[in-house]
DNA sequence: TAGTTATGCAGCTATTAAGCTGCATATTGG
DNA sequence: CCAATATGCAGCTTAATAGCTGCATAACTA
């Protein structure tokens, strides 16, 4: 998990990810242009998230084929925007009273 | 947003949202204790949480209290994870599909 | 008022990460 | 078979980050 959220971290990397969203498939070259950066350096991030296991590939000859795989994002989803949207009226309650206290000090 | 996304990269930084997730208005050292880490290190933890706007705090005294905001994570939620999980469907017959033709070559 | 407690600020070090270059390997197409 | 194309691997540099220490400031409390 924790992969996953260093892997979403980087803004390459979020924009890979959604070349990868919008078109499947595309390979390491397909996928760097546009993006102002050498393939090598694009390869290490695509690396990183296979790593994150939010991206996977196949081979086809010499061509890399990349497919997005967005369980670990679902997962991320499940496990903690629920557990904060759960908690969220509760906590701008909370926000809004501690900033009226303050005004009153 | 790139800002959120960063702050919660760090595992420290995520176990802080989780402590004030329990209980709002801790203050610094309430925070740091369970943490083997120095004050000082997790006190820049807490700044990039606020610049980030994860967390806001409030003076009381001498003691800076912690808050909570969740909204930047709903953010997340609703911007990120909705586009990901409309397209997960699709995404998972894709991957599938690649991987079949893959075991068929 | 004096000591203790809560925090801030500055600066240092070590590790990590992002980007690069250069060269090697493997597949495709003529 | 040979040139072009797609990718991998190794190593380097720079910048960012996480942690630390040391000292300063401000507020409680006895």
């Amino acid at each position: 998990m924790d992969t996953v959220f260093k892997a979403l971290a980087d803004p390459t990397r979020r924009a890979l990810l959604d070349r990868l969203l919008e078109e499947q498939g595309l390979t390491l070259t397909e996928l760097i242009d546009g993006l102002d950066m050498r393939r090598q350096s694009a390869a290490k991030h695509l690396a990183v998230l296979e790593a994150a296991n939010l991206v996977t590939h196949r081979w086809h000859g010499r061509e890399k084929l990349h497919y997005l795989n967005p369980l670990p994002i679902a997962e991320i989803g499940r496990r903690w925007l629920d557990k904060f949207s759960a908690e969220r009226a509760a906590a701008i309650l909370n926000l809004k009273d501690a900033l009226q206290e303050d005004h009153n000090d």
